[in-house]
RNA sequence: GGAGAAAUGGCAGAGCGGUCGAAUGCGGCAGUCUUGAAAACUGUUGUACCGCAAGGUACCGGGGGUUCGAAUCCCUCUUUCUCCGCCA
């Protein structure tokens, strides 16, 4: 969430940046405002009662230990009015801290200025594009999901049988060729010095709303009632909760972790073509990689973690592009976001496959993630994080562009990971 | 799952209901000494909020209660440790 004070300083920014997310923030900003100050007065009359109350405690207890209880227990008459009023004042603060937060709570992070205006994804600024799009032959232009069937690699209907729509079951080189990717994506994050993490899958509420999946997204995640846990809908959440309440010092920067998970996305309300075959699951593998960051090189870093994905994708000689995301389509906690889409010549479409964003200190307001600067002051950090990559629609794309008359050809340099060159 | 013990600052570890934001040790930082380092010595060293400042307020695992006054007493939740049971 935006720091109040942030708010404060600079309204007319915040207001006008908001709108490139098509929402007029004029009322709710007031509003934080107004409660801000609220909360300040509040306090100021609530710490002189209890500063009072302090002292004529004190005093109450020299008078007994002199030996004065009569004078002592006039006094206490005094205290008990301080402590009614004091004990209103609270539940004033009380109630005005909490419409505070859920105002904030409720506030997106401010896109930054490069950041297109725009309603939906097609208004998103074509960035990069590596122009590799393959044409295939008519007879070789099968989707996935029929290829899959044909090589006996995915079985949909069996994972419906075993758990339900969204939760497939890889099985013989499939399930290796799924492994080798898991395989290759973390040896490249571990060349590009980030440190392996393999963090728990359920997390509990105070991490979900650390990194801001709740309380706006609480329906994505899959619940444990019993036990009041989330499933993690991506591997971001457990990492970047480890710097929760964390105060790190200059010298830590950058902090580098990355991690495979499964995930896991309750995705209620997709419906139709997108959902087809790998296109859109309920459980699915990443990679993810996180960064945090002093405030001053996040977007500098953002910029290398997009070279990183981008390697990936030669090295797996996919055709793809990158794209700044508009402000109707940046996600609530991110301040700029690049997607990463390849291209799948069988199903003539391009499909998500990473998304890479500086939360800058949105998300660190939440965690309480600071740093000590070289004055001793604290600040909050900035956050980074992005796909490398997500599976499926990578799975996808690569059996769909490689297929040829002999089988499905695997790039080579995933060839030491499978153990095999082509699926025939 | 059953029985018991515990939770205090970066760490270790004191703390009779008032003099406790909290002894002491270690660590960290700054300085003195030294050609430099070590040692020794001196000082400093939690977080947040309010306030121009002086200063004030809150926090001793979380929440609630008793009391004029709670780190200290009571209730509750969570976590950790020990023993027993079960088990990858």
């Amino acid at each position: 969430m935006l720091q109040t004070n942030f708010i404060k300083e600079n309204k007319v920014l915040v207001i006008e940046r908001l709108k490139k997310r098509n929402i007029d923030a004029t009322p709710i900003v007031e509003n934080i405002i107004q409660l801000d100050d609220d909360r300040k007065k509040t306090q100021q009359t609530l710490d002189s009662l209890l500063s009072e109350s302090n002292q004529l405690a004190k005093k109450i207890g020299d008078l007994f230990k002199a030996g004065k209880a009569e004078e002592a227990n006039a006094l206490k008459a005094q205290t008990t009015e301080l402590k009614e009023k004091s004990n209103t004042l609270k539940e004033q603060q009380n109630n005005i801290t909490d419409q505070l937060n859920q105002l904030l709570y409720q506030l997106p992070n401010i896109p930054n200025e490069l950041v297109p205006n725009g309603k939906t994804d097609s208004d998103n600024e074509l960035i990069f594009e590596n122009n590799k799009k393959v044409e295939l032959a008519q007879s070789n232009k099968k989707p996935h999901w029929e290829l899959a069937k044909t090589f006996d690699l995915i079985d949909f209907e069996l994972g419906v049988k075993i758990t339900g729509a969204g939760f497939p079951i890889y099985k013989g080189k499939g399930a290796k060729l799924q492994r080798a990717l898991i395989n290759f994506f973390l040896n490249e994050a571990d060349k590009n010095g980030y440190q392996e993490i393999i963090p728990p899958l359920m997390v509990n509420e105070a991490s979900g709303y650390g990194t801001g999946q709740l309380p706006d997204k609480e329906g994505q995640m899959y619940y444990v009632t019993e036990d009041d846990l989330y499933l993690i809908p991506t591997a971001e959440v457990p990492i970047t909760n480890i710097y929760r309440d964390v105060i790190l010092k200059e010298e830590d920067f950058p902090i580098k972790n990355a991690g495979y998970t499964p995930c896991f996305r309750r995705e209620a309300g997709s419906y139709g073509k997108d959902v087809r075959g790998l296109n859109r699951l309920h459980q699915f593998d990443k990679v993810e990689i996180v960064q945090i960051q002093h405030p001053e090189k996040s977007y500098e870093t953002l910029e290398t973690m997009v070279e990183q994905i981008k390697q990936l994708l030669n090295q797996l000689d996919l055709p793809y592009r990158v794209v700044r995301l508009c402000g109707g389509d940046l996600g609530f906690t991110s301040a700029m976001t690049y997607d990463f889409e390849v291209y799948s010549a069988a199903q003539e479409k391009w499909l998500e496959v990473s998304s890479v964003s500086n939360f800058e200190a949105f998300q660190a307001n939440r965690l309480k993630c600071r740093y000590k600067d070289k004055d001793g002051k604290t600040n909050l950090v900035h956050t980074l994080n992005g796909s490398a990559l997500a599976l499926p629609r990578i799975m996808a794309a690569l059996i769909e562009n490689n297929q040829t008359e002999n089988g499905i050809k695997i790039p080579e340099v995933l060839v030491p990971f499978t153990g095999f060159n082509i699926i025939n």
